[in-house]
RNA sequence: GGAGGGUUGGCAGAGCGGACGAUUGCACCGGUCUUGAAAACCGGCGUGCCUCACGGCACCGAGGGUUCGAAUCCCUCACCCUCCGCCA
């Protein structure tokens, strides 16, 4: 949610950042009419209430003669009040329902444009030549038997995977691997909950917004979260924190459960979309002016896990218009995959800053003043599936077996893999 | 799954229909005293919303109800603790 105050102040630099989202004006405008509503309402609510509740006291401090008159007088104002908090309410709903509606105002630094617009701003490691024709992660890793994608859609349908064997052992190492550099970093290592109630999907924002995307359990009121992102960011909602605590810096390990609607036909080959997968997830919660500092950090972060694999990749710049609703600016990383000779997204960390912690009334003791809300960020240290087919397709060999990054055989306890 | 007990300000802990946004202690902040500190004493000390301000309103786990009036009574839910059952 943005700062309605900062609409009230100055609606013409919330309206012009917006616009950069393409955001039109009229939305602004309807938010700022239903914010006056509900102002005006709380104050007639207010007076009311004050009213009433005067006429109460007196009846308390009455003799018993004259109290069933002022008892009568009282049951008039309960009635006028009930009725202003009736309007109040339905005024308050409806201007909730728009204000989320608003996306985040993008950090003026963000470029411009469309999605697939991003600003390449550099890349890293050396992209791979191959003497004979690159295979594809499907072909690799069936032909070593580390992934079988025929019986987990018989046993679960389509996007889904078995990783085993040597698939199994990756994941393992690279989660450690990527555990521990986030560790050097401050990171505390997070096993969170997957399942978790709506407070916490809305305090995220992901509820409403991305309801389509989200698996929901039938029986019991809960949701399978689709980063541990959800988990992380909920966990210090409704919480003024000590800001000798900040930044607070985790890294979960989770799977991640998405349900991938409206994507039919996309990627539909192999572990890289699928309705299940595991990730490493920083997260971070800072003082408002470290956020953009603390940004960086974390894309640093990413870069140092993907290097550290020798993988070749570029860092993007996304443009406003491909922002996800509570992002100000988001880095991606995208590697190189030779079986589809292009960059894919591996990675992506946004800064949102305060637009999460309103909703989830994550705030920050100020001594002396008032509390503030904190800034909270994330990315990915290190997306199991979508790593391994970066790293098997990019280290992979004429004959099938794939060459072990030097930082992580000491993890996977070998320094070649698939070898029959 | 069954039975019981709980949830009050940073913490502990009173209050059980009317002057309670809440006694008190600890912690914390300021002051007096002191060479300095401790102790003692004095004062302050929850959060949010509305208002230029004075001030007002809301919040005692969450939501609903009864009442002129609810932290206090009733209902529903969540969570925590104890015991029994089950279980990795």
């Amino acid at each position: 949610m943005i700062d309605l105050r900062l609409l009230r102040d100055d609606p013409d630099r919330v309206a012009a950042a917006l616009a950069r989202r393409g955001l039109g004006p009229d939305d602004l405008d309807r938010l700022r009419h239903l914010d006056e509503r509900r102002r005006a309402l709380i104050s007639e609510v207010d007076a009311a209430r004050a009213e009433q509740k005067a006429a109460s006291k007196r009846i308390g401090q009455a003799g018993p003669e004259e109290r069933q008159g002022l008892i009568d007088a009282a049951s008039e104002l309960k009635a006028k009040v009930a009725a202003l908090e009736d309007e109040l309410a339905a005024a308050e709903q409806e201007h909730a329902r728009v204000a989320a509606t608003i996306p985040n105002l993008p950090d003026p630094d963000a470029p411009d444009g469309e999605e697939g617009e991003g600003v390449v701003l550099r890349t890293f490691g050396t992209k791979p030549t191959f003497g004979f024709t690159p295979r594809d992660h499907v072909e690799l890793l069936e032909a070593a038997d580390a992934v079988d994608l025929q019986r987990a859609a018989k046993v679960s349908g389509a996007r889904f995977a078995y990783l085993k064997g040597e698939g199994a052992l990756l994941e393992f190492a690279l989660v450690r691997y990527a555990i521990d550099i986030a560790m050097e970093h401050g990171h505390t290592p997070v096993i969170p909950p997957v399942l978790v109630r709506e407070a916490a999907m809305y305090g995220t924002g992901f509820l409403p917004t991305d309801a389509q995307q989200i698996f929901t359990t039938r029986d019991d009121e809960f949701h399978l979260i689709g980063t541990s992102e959800v988990s992380l960011a909920a966990m210090h909602m409704d919480e003024v924190l000590d800001p000798d605590d900040l930044p607070l810096r985790y890294a979960g390990y989770s799977p991640c459960f998405r349900r991938e609607a409206g994507a039919h036909g996309k990627d539909t080959r192999g572990i890289l979309r699928v309705h299940q997968f595991e990730k490493v997830e920083l997260f971070s919660f800072t003082h408002p002016d470290a956020s953009r500092e603390e940004h960086e950090r974390i894309l640093a972060i990413e870069e140092e896990v993907f290097s550290g694999l020798d993988i070749h990749a570029q860092v993007v710049d996304i443009p406003v218009g491909d922002l996800g609703a509570s992002a100000a600016r988001k880095f991606d990383l995208e590697a190189w995959l030779p079986g589809q000779d292009a960059y894919r997204e591996i990675t992506s960390c946004s800064n949102t800053t305060d637009y999460q912690a309103r909703r989830l009334k994550a705030r920050m003791r100020v001594v002396g003043g008032d509390n503030v809300l904190v800034h909270t960020l994330n990315g990915t240290a290190l997306a199991v599936q979508r790593a391994i087919i970066a790293l098997v397709e990019q280290h992979q060999r004429a004959d099938g077996t794939v060459t072990v990054p030097d930082k992580l055989q000491p993890y996977l306890g070998r320094e070649i893999l698939f070898a029959r």
